[in-house]
DNA sequence: GTCGTACCATAGCGTTGCTATGTCATGATG
DNA sequence: CATCATGACATAGCAACGCTATGGTACGAC
């Protein structure tokens, strides 16, 4: 047998390059190796290229993104922990924004990364607690309502992290698309904005 | 006087930019001049570079997407025209996927591209119209709104156009959005969900 | 007709991601 | 315990990348 692929050499380059993008340096080949002991070669064993790297540079984006969310406490409003969710999510993508940008990357093909889908699947459970405990009507499919949600976060968060948006309109209007969603699902109006307010002003 | 620089030049780099970006072919300073008669300084006297050229690729897919949205007529139901500029916009993105991404890119700094704010005024108009002939609320701050609802349909495009959605959900996704955002705004559930289903049907 | 200006072609620089080659540590096998 | 096969890793070098220094040349002003 040859000699074991030390999996701390995978921790240290994933990690060297999520420092590197967050301190806004090239991620280059060279420059990622130098001063850490591994040659060029190490990348090429342990990711295959390049393209490799960046794939769990992004899975390490998702995983750190599930720790965010798994963090997010359980309270007896659903809506309220609803709306948590995407209040940590606002707050990952703009604590890191190069690892986000890395993550929706252009040549991301997210389908293939196991790792992306464990934030989604919790958005969802979120979403079927909420209705299963009265807050939703009985009709409203979680993944349907969980994928909008998703996505109009996505789309705020995204634009803010590119700078076409200013930070400080993050708060209110993902309040205002989150309180639109909920209550076109059921919810009471009056009731989900305090929810969702209760969740933007702790955090 | 020197001899004027050649507009042709220019748009003629930039389409072939942007048919190379279709094509799926790697957009590089070479391959973009060759065959072209002109030699590589010419991407340098114009456009300043490499990232000069891909500002114009973006320019210029927002002057396309700009076009389009000026094709959507104006109706008797306001809210229905908002919805078509809805539509037109991620058929636009479905359309050119490439050019879509590349819009968006990590790299860009849209804030200081022109183009970039007229689609978003066209539909700020759009909604302010639609709030003057008493489908939405007086109180509603248009930009504010227009704010909400682009960042909700540029989540829901950059999701399938990375695939990460399939196509045909959205459709439907939008529709849902679209009606809950605009309901919350003031608007009957009823007649805008018909507003918004016809605006999905044509086009 | 002369000249200055700025467009543009040519050639070459440093850096990029990647690969071919060689060395060495490691664990299974006799 | 000695041997060997195997794959991790270092070194060196390749093609291609974006970019720049240089020089020729077409154009408009006078």
């Amino acid at each position: 047998m040859p000699r074991p692929a030390d999996p701390a050499v995978r921790r240290l380059l994933v990690e060297r390059a999520a420092r590197m993008l967050a301190d806004r340096e090239p991620v280059t080949l060279r420059a990622l190796v130098e001063g850490t002991g591994v040659s060029t070669m190490a990348v090429y064993t342990h990711f295959g290229g390049m393209p490799g790297l960046w794939s769990a540079v992004r899975q390490e984006g998702f995983s750190r993104l599930t720790g965010r969310l798994a963090g997010v406490p359980h309270t007896a409003d659903p809506v309220h922990d609803l709306a948590a969710l995407g209040v940590a999510y606002a707050r990952n993508g703009l604590a890191h924004p190069e690892l986000y940008r890395a993550m929706f990357d252009a040549g991301a093909r997210l389908a293939d990364e196991a790792a992306a889908g464990a934030p989604f699947e919790r958005l969802v459970a979120a979403v079927a607690r909420a209705r299963d405990e009265g807050r939703l009507a009985a009709p409203t499919d979680p993944r349907t309502l969980a994928t909008q949600y998703w996505a109009a976060g996505h789309g705020l968060v995204s634009l803010v992290v590119q700078g076409v948006l200013p930070g400080d309109v993050l708060a209110p209007l993902s309040t205002a698309t989150t309180v639109a969603l909920l209550v076109a699902a059921g919810d009471g109006e009056t009731r989900c904005r305090a929810s969702v307010e209760r969740a933007w002003a702790a955090g």
